[in-house]
DNA sequence: GGAACATCTGAACAGATGAACAGGGATGAC
DNA sequence: GTCATCCCTGTTCATCTGTTCAGATGTTCC
């Protein structure tokens, strides 16, 4: 049985649209800072040597998708990826890169 | 032990290209449709109620990130999902999504 | 060789996107 | 109350993207 019929038009949309937000290699990294452990907003920006202010402005988009949960401590914010899916899924692809590398290595095929 | 640590930024921008092809929900349409078994770009065309030109360029697109596989079969070119990984994920993101819809209704929280 | 079918390619345009800048709250120390 | 720190929001602009249209390429059959 195929696996489009098992979603509608507004799923696929709403699939996409996780994807969107993972498919920008700042915004993936600020996922990837948060994957593990909750992080304040000002050592996200620090970490990825990139202005608080964009670091805010893509938070506010993987808060407003529900790929992260946000959390106040203090006069500080921390930012963690709360799905458990979405984690699980990350942890996959990034082993699948990195396994990539090797895989590529021993089968170049141009 | 993070994530990060583990992949370096080049894996970082590999795997936000990835995620890039598949947040447009027209190219997820076209993933999916060729999900379980080679189609041909007409009938893709045709089920997805879209011109086959654009799906040419949606495949070729795909066909060069290695997301999806040609065969040539006759006139007709027919497309798949290669990587076993890739179709593993994506199963599973169809069933979260398909699984999110009754969990929204058992859980509005928002 | 010619016709019909399936797919691919290139150019152009409307809409979306990310980045940077400036200003506005909220919180905590004094 | 005042100040410094941290984070959020809105706006503008250059760039990118998806889409359509027109035409080319490749394949099969006669």
């Amino acid at each position: 049985m195929g696996v489009r019929e098992r979603i509608g038009e507004d799923q696929v949309v709403e699939l996409a649209e996780m994807f969107r937000l993972m498919s920008d290699p700042t915004r993936l990294r600020i996922i990837l800072a948060s994957l593990d452990a909750p992080v304040p907003v000002g050592e996200v920006a620090e970490k990825l040597n990139i202005s608080a202010s964009l670091v805010s402005h893509h938070l506010r988009l993987l808060r407003a998708a529900r790929l992260l949960q946000a959390e106040r401590r203090g006069r500080q914010v921390f930012y963690v990826v709360g799905d458990s899916h979405i984690r699980s899924m990350l942890t996959d692809m990034v082993d699948h890169v990195a396994e990539g590398e090797a895989e590529a290595e021993a089968a170049p095929g141009g």
